[in-house]
DNA sequence: TTCGAAACGGATTGGTCGCTCCGGTTGTTG
DNA sequence: CAACAACCGGAGCGACCAATCCGTTTCGAA
């Protein structure tokens, strides 16, 4: 999963053609961060216009860097994209299958209060997207191994998917997002509550049987493709 | 009910003017129904040209009996208010106090799958509209009793609060909008496993202590206020 | 049956959005 | 330094939206 690189070279490719100019590479940089900024506090509803305005460039030459809102926002995103996948190893070099396990889910979880737009893109978008689907795949798949090791510990409920991991941060998600958001006054840890409450729903403990049963990885795609093409 | 009939007498007022026209009135009720079904299945974010188009009125009638999309809105969302009501009542009469308080999870949880609008307005909008905090607050009022009875049987948490619940039907809710939503093909039953979870996870048993105390009553009102001024 | 008030409907307004287009500017190369 | 391709900015386009306005139709009381 450590493959990042392709990415930031110095000299930028968008094909195979040249490098960028100088001037355009500084643009370029300056749009994603205030891309990045300007969705973490608004969410992905915010307009262009103002990511524009905020990187102090035109609108034209935001387009030109990235062709569509939606290509700036998937280039937002792989920055908590790439904290996940650290967390995720960090988890697996782990003894502690159960720490490990809640660790992935805080770490997300805290990226979802912190940036609204990885908030309202997380789940639908994330897993419809097809230029992340490989990614995703790949990202499933160490979900899968650090679920069947906590269960294999007996940490976790004997009827818990790694599929279900997604939807549990949706669930999160939804709890963050009516807590208040990111950049309001008193930015609140609540979320952090009901992150207790889900963690206990997983443990064995007097685990009860659940009506319906998980996912399968085929559903979850599926259904979030159909989602997004609203 | 029918001597005082401030209500739904046949001649219906908006302040205390005269009872409507017969068509009005019944084109009111065809708007009315119209926004039910294009809110469940579209969102709160569906045009009120489609409403006026499946009512089959104009717009400008509809904007008469609605002086607001909003007001149209609220006006949807009563008979769901309504439907959890009685599920808190049924709860309240009954001796299990933990089947009372997971019939309510239940019910709200029923309501948020099938009606996307409602999914949509709930959390946020519910506590922010000043129309609708009297009636929060005794809605919250019924939970407390619903919560603290549950707490004294034994049967949830210790530190679980009435405040928590919206909380958690919020958290339910994100589960639910990414399981895919209504109208969609295949609809699903998902979101049960999910309040399965949850449901363990307000279990007393093997409760590990929560990290962050719950919400004040002002807190979710003013957080939610201040959300929905954007 | 008459007639005025009430209600209707949809063209229109004012606004926002993502995105395009093109005349002007700037970096780079020889 | 010259000269051209690459790049810039922002006015403008078409689409959608909630809400308004006003000429026309319909109801129902007299």
């Amino acid at each position: 999963m450590s493959s990042p690189a392709v990415h930031s070279g110095p000299g930028e490719h968008d094909h195979e053609s040249r490098p960028l100019r100088a001037d355009a590479r500084r643009n370029r940089e300056r749009v994603l961060e205030a891309a990045s900024t300007v969705f973490a506090e608004e969410g992905i509803e915010a307009s262009v216009a103002e990511i524009a305005r905020r990187a102090g460039v035109g609108v034209g030459t935001l387009f030109r860097h990235f062709p569509t809102k939606h290509d700036l926002l998937l280039a937002t995103l792989e920055v908590g994209f790439d904290e996940i996948v650290v967390a995720v190893d960090e988890a697996l070099a782990t003894d502690d299958s159960w720490a490990g396990l809640a660790h992935v889910l805080t770490v997300c979880a805290e990226i979802q209060a912190r940036d609204r737009g990885f908030l309202d893109a997380v789940g639908p978008e994330l897993f419809a997207e097809p230029s992340l689907q490989l990614r995703n795949a790949e990202r499933m798949e160490l979900l899968t191994r650090l679920v069947e090791r906590a269960r294999a510990d007996g940490v976790v409920r004997d009827d818990l998917r790694a599929e279900d991991l997604p939807f549990l941060l949706s669930a999160l998600g939804g709890a963050t997002r009516t807590c208040g958001n990111t950049q309001q006054a008193a930015p609140t840890d609540l979320w952090r509550r009901y992150l207790g409450i889900i963690l206990d729903g997983i443990r064995p403990s007097g685990a009860t049987p659940l009506p319906v049963s998980a996912p399968t990885l085929e559903q979850l795609t599926a259904r979030c493709r159909s989602a997004s093409g609203s």
